[in-house]
Parts: structure tokens; C-alpha cells; sequence
DNA sequence: GGATATTCCGAGTGGAATAGTAGGGATTAT
DNA sequence: ATAATCCCTACTATTCCACTCGGAATATCC
């Protein structure tokens, strides 16, 4: 029970970004240099990235990488969620899946695990990059 | 980023057994029938869970598994850690891994993983098998 | 004490998901 | 033109999941 790495690597690519907002585009070739990950496993997080337009991309030499919004404006959920989908600590919520309810033990646990997607949720929707940058700096 | 099989099966299958609750044991074979899963798998789960002393075992004829407590000192918190391992959103916490933090970016995130383990343990290792047998029976 | 019902144990397996690679095409600054 | 960059699709190796299988140990019942 685990995040991917896609959703580590990203929240973390993110926040890289963030401290060059304003600063021009940054590559994918100097994000993957400076935090050690793939370049080629990267073109596929940040095409996600762009696509929730979480990022803005410029093509050619000399382009990258920006935000497209002001770091305070970017969640870390809104990351996470264009990375991995829709957090479901467990299924049975939504539903969207056909379980048999016959004896109604299933429906008791649903509501146990929409109470821990709920305290999840809560957290990762409330914690901004520009949050981050500001522990980021003081450290 | 979700749940196991185990973790779900598991938490049902208590549930149920807690129905049974000092009424003797109850086979491996009437649970999977029961609930509609496969016996031998239940069998894998059955011995994580003796393991961590969640269910008392009576071998032979006759035999099965029944709580080893009262259902409400069993937290569906202990279940899934007895069945998935400890919970964790995210790694680069606890310090077992070995990451580079030279520019500080990981250890930010990391703040950011802790905040929401604790709000998932904060919700799992309060809900007992007892608060959910209320729910099951007022239904 | 033998048939039967059950837990216990270790290994194996097919499919899906994860974590990437690889190769080329399109676009843009210089 | 050239080099740097994003863009796109497909491929692959590895790991994990959700089981299955075969048998051994133990207890009950007749």
C-alpha cells in the first residue's frame, strides 16, 4: 500500500520547478540530471503534468518546464492525481464496482475506507507547492 | 494507489467473524463460502492474522478460527498492518532508505508523506471491529 | 483406531502493473 | 542549417498480486 514512484518523482520535480517560477523554462534533460531520475521516464510524468495544465511546455532549444500556475495555486493532490489517478485507499466507494452487498458486511466496511480516502484527500488538497517552497527556503 | 485484496478480505472476513464472537470457531470453508472467496487464499491471510494474534486457531474436526479479543479491542488498523505490513503513502520515511538529499527537495516531500501516514493511521487504528458490529446490526 | 474434517506449511504460477527503454518526429532558438 | 528540446508510440524487464496445489499435522467422531 503504497504510492508509485510517479507520484513521488513528480511532487518532487514540482517542486524544483517551483523555485525557477518566473525564471523561464527549465528541461527535462536538468531535471533529470539534478534529481537523478530518467529523462526519457520523466517525458512521460510531465506530458500528464501538462495535460491536468499543471505545467506549460515550451518546445525547442532552450525551452522546458514552467509552472503554469503560481506555485500557491498548485496542490500537492492535483499533482498526485494527474499522475496516478483518483486515490482509493480501497474500492467499493464510488460505486463504481458491482459487489455483492447481500449481508450488508461489505457496506460497513465502505465506510471505513471513505473515511481514510476522505483524511487523505484532506491533507494532500491542502498543501500548496508554495507551502513547500516556503519550508524548502528556511531550511 | 490502493488497498490489497488482502487488506479488504481481511477486514470483512473479521468483521464476520466477530458476528461469531464466543460462539466457537468457524471453518476457513464457511467463511470463503460465505463471503465468496477462495479458501486457500483465505488460508494465507488467516495465518498473518494468527501471527499477529488477532485470531485464536482450533485445529481438526470441528475446528476453525475465532477472535483472539473482544472485537472492540481489534482496531481495522491492526488487520491491515497484520495483513499488508505497516501503511506507508509514500518511502523517505522512517529513514530506511538511503536518499540523496543534498538539495533538501526530498526532505520536503517527506514531511508531506508523514502528514499523510498519520492521517490514514489516525483513522484505521480507531475504528474497531466492535463500532462496526453496531453499524451491522442496526442495519 | 480408522475415516473425516480441519488447520498448517511451502512452493509454484499466470496475469497485471510498475518502472522504465528505445526510436523517431515536430518545433524552435541561434 | 543545426542543435536542442518537447512530443508520441511502442516495447521490455522486473516485480507484485491473487491465487492454486500438494501434502503433512492434528483433532473429532463413530
Amino acid at each position: 500500500m503504497r504510492l508509485s514512484t510517479k507520484g513521488r518523482y513528480g511532487v518532487t520535480a514540482m517542486i524544483h520547478l517551483a523555485t525557477y517560477f518566473n525564471k523561464g523554462p527549465v528541461s527535462l534533460k536538468d531535471i533529470a540530471q539534478e534529481l537523478d531520475y530518467s529523462e526519457a521516464y520523466m517525458e512521460q510524468l510531465f506530458a500528464a503534468l501538462k495535460k491536468e495544465r499543471l505545467v506549460a511546455s515550451q518546445r525547442g532549444a532552450k525551452g522546458g518546464y514552467s509552472l503554469a500556475k503560481d506555485p500557491s495555486d498548485i496542490t500537492v493532490g492535483e499533482i498526485i492525481k494527474a499522475l496516478e489517478g483518483p486515490i482509493e485507499f480501497s474500492s467499493c466507494v464510488g460505486g463504481t464496482e458491482n459487489f455483492k452487498c447481500k449481508k450488508s458486511t461489505h457496506c460497513v466496511t465502505k465506510e471505513v475506507w471513505e473515511q481514510v480516502n476522505d483524511s487523505i484527500n484532506n491533507v494532500i488538497d491542502h498543501i500548496t507547492l508554495g507551502d513547500l517552497l516556503k519550508k524548502y527556503d528556511t531550511n
